[in-house]
RNA sequence: GGGGGCGUAGCUCAGUUGGUUAGAGUGUCGGCCUGUCACGCCGAAGGUCGCGGGUUCGAGCCCCGUCGCUCCCGCCA
């Protein structure tokens, strides 16, 4: 017989009594009757009831047992009698009689028990993170991302595309968030960084003509983090394709988002390819947002016009951008609900307030109540209610500010939490969509300058001599341009941002140059793909969609530790392992490094 | 860098208007219990109320500071 088990804890079922077993796990739960006692060992496989009666010459080594142990028993498969059958357990029929155990490993009083499904404090979990680890869900979420990846790995092969690794060690970029910097010891004072994504690689390996490349590959960002963002590291499925206009890529992934979500949907409903293509401007129109969550049924619209009519007496809207947020059903809310999205948009959102106009049927007409229904005449009034389609019971927001952006960004922000405090978001449901032509540049107000709005090396839409001959002084222009730069959403997440790439030179030189690179910098910052640009290289393009936030969407979780084996806190720090970390002094000196610490 | 929330027994939490010896559940330890599966019953141990200062006759509670965790803003091409 093996030394530590013939079966796991999950596998025996009623065939196999009368075979003597042996089984090794944790002991999940202890039940003392005295002259009986009941273990449950539990192990990756599930769990099997041992039990044990005091004529036993192995009842002194079980009862001393406690949770956690790691034992060995081995005995007979009984059958249950049909009274004592579990029916909540896949091995319920059965349970071992205990005739000999051994103490594997003894385990202390626990700082985090593993039985049951309380909440416990995140620095408790991170600091036993191999007893959370332990527990059903964290454990099941974690299988769960293996199989999801091995899922994406299998389609993605079956698609055409092959993988690849790239360095981890590699060079610092301009652009984009802040390194991760790991200093040299052959080189004093110079530095590596790690990977902020394997973007130029994966445009190399387009290059080198491998036509379609993937990886499951880690990225190193040092931003603070969120819910939805470790801190410090995270992983992409990285994808490049050659000669491809951006349909191509969109029914290339589709498949394979639909294919993997539907696999692990667990009855929500996935959204059918093609995915929906909303633009930029559209979505911010629409949804205030770059990331709309479409299970929420609210639409923003415009309504400036209606606001600027000299028959609406409403001054506080005039010469502004006025956005109009439809609240289906929050008619019957009362005046506290109102005052406190009012609250909530001067507080939180730093704006003027959130007007508000509410629709009752009165004597079988429409009343609009609130404070500023007074200041619309009824023609105004009914194109209102036409262009939002707005009925009695319903109420309507408005967000207004001189600023376009700025009345978008309000607009959706209350359209997220309308949809929330109204019960509208159609949970069990997974709906994709795409966001299409991002504007290439944008003002960036702080330093008076154009940056790149998204990334750098994508094509803008654009012909190629009339791009070249941009005057670099022609802001309207330049801040009106599109690029073929898309992302996914699902759910209100952004899955991934992708582009179809800018191969040549000169139009990745003219591009720079707008965004303030002088063409020399710009050479010696990515010579090795400017270089290789001018050696043949094929249009490609691709995306990359965040294998955490897929793992995290199909677990049904909200915070991506609950995905992440792993996972560092808020503050980067894994507080387990105890990282970062001081070094020694040799460790430093080997690296020609001295610390200067910041003044307190 | 800024804003919000939280911090009381190993763990999860309660703690009234500032007022006697800070409680419960769970876990641990001891006793009883032969069919439980969140077993049950009896008992015991277990507290720097995050830390420091202040107000007060008196602070877990009020004030100031600080530390830790977390969520958000900035940031994340």
């Amino acid at each position: 017989m093996h030394a530590y088990r013939t079966h796991t804890c999950g596998q025996l079922r009623r065939d196999a009594v009368g075979q003597k077993v042996r089984l090794s796990g944790w002991v999940h739960r202890r039940r003392d009757h005295g002259g009986l006692v009941f273990l449950d060992l539990r192990d990756h496989y599930g769990i099997t009831q041992c039990v044990i009666e005091p004529d036993s010459p192995a009842f002194a080594g079980a009862d001393r047992c406690r949770s956690e142990w790691v034992v060995t028993v081995s005995g007979p498969v009984v059958a249950r009698s049909a009274e004592t059958v579990n029916r909540d357990l896949p091995t319920g029929e059965v349970e071992i009689r205990i005739e000999e155990i051994t103490v594997q490993s003894v385990a202390q009083e626990l700082p985090l028990p593993i039985f049951g499904d309380l909440d416990y404090p995140e620095e408790t979990r991170l600091r036993y993170r191999f007893l959370d680890l332990r527990r059903e869900r964290l454990h099941n979420n974690i299988t769960l991302r293996s199989q999801v990846i091995s899922s994406i790995r299998r389609r993605m092969i079956e698609q055409g595309f092959t993988e690849f690794q790239t360095p981890i060690l590699t060079a610092s970029s301009p652009e984009g968030a802040r390194d991760f910097l790991v200093p040299s010891r052959l080189h004093p004072g110079q530095f590596y960084a790690l990977p902020q994504a394997p973007q130029q690689f994966k445009q190399l390996i387009m290059v080198a003509g491998f036509d379609r490349y993937f990886q499951i590959a880690p990225c190193f960002r040092d931003e603070d983090a969120r819910a939805d963002r470790s801190p410090g590291e995270f992983y992409q499925l990285d994808l490049e394709m050659s000669f491809v206009t951006q349909d191509d890529v969109f029914a290339a992934v589709e498949p394979v988002l639909h294919g993997v979500f539907n696999e692990f949907a667990r009855g929500r409903t996935v959204s059918v390819p093609p995915f929906p293509r909303i633009s930029f401007d559209e979505a911010m129109l629409k949804y205030g947002v770059d990331k709309p969550d479409l299970r929420n049924p609210i639409v923003i619209c415009d309504v400036s016009d209606l606001f600027a009519d000299t028959s609406v007496a409403f001054k506080a809207f005039k010469d502004k951008v006025v956005r109009a947020i439809p609240a289906p059903g929050a008619g019957h809310q009362p005046r506290s609900f109102f005052d406190r999205l009012n609250d909530w948009a001067r507080s939180e959102m730093k704006a003027p307030g959130l007007g508000y106009i509410v629709f009752e049927e009165e004597s079988g007409k429409l009343q609009a109540k609130g404070p500023i229904a007074k200041f619309i005449p009824d023609p105004v009034m009914a194109q209102l209610l036409q262009r939002c389609a707005l009925k009695a019971g319903d109420a309507v927001f408005f967000s207004a500010d001189p600023r376009a952006d700025k009345a978008a960004a309000l607009a959706g922000a209350a359209r997220i939490r309308l949809g929330k405090e109204l019960d509208l978001v159609a949970s069990g449901e997974l709906k994709f969509c795409w966001i299409v032509d991002f504007p290439m540049y944008e003002w960036n107000e702080d330093e008076k300058r154009i940056d790149f709005s998204h990334n750098p090396f994508s094509m803008p839409q654009y012909g190629r001599d009339a791009f070249l001959a941009l005057d670099l002084t022609d802001k309207q222009t330049i801040l009106g341009l599109k690029a073929y730069q898309y992302d996914i959403v699902c759910n209100g997440i952004e899955l991934s941002s992708g582009a179809i790439r800018n191969h040549d030179p000169e139009v990745m030189l003219k591009a720079f140059e707008i965004a303030g690179y002088a063409r020399e910098e710009t050479e010696a910052r990515f010579s090795g793909m400017l270089n290789a640009f001018r050696y043949g290289a094929p249009p490609h393009g691709g995306t990359a969609p965040g294998i955490d936030r897929i793992v995290m969407l199909l677990a049904g979780v909200d915070n991506l530790r609950e995905v992440t084996m792993f996972p560092m806190n808020q503050q980067a720090q894994d507080l387990m392992m105890g990282a970062p970390g001081p070094v020694s002094a040799r460790q430093l000196k080997e690296l020609h490094l001295r610390v200067v610490k910041p003044e307190v």
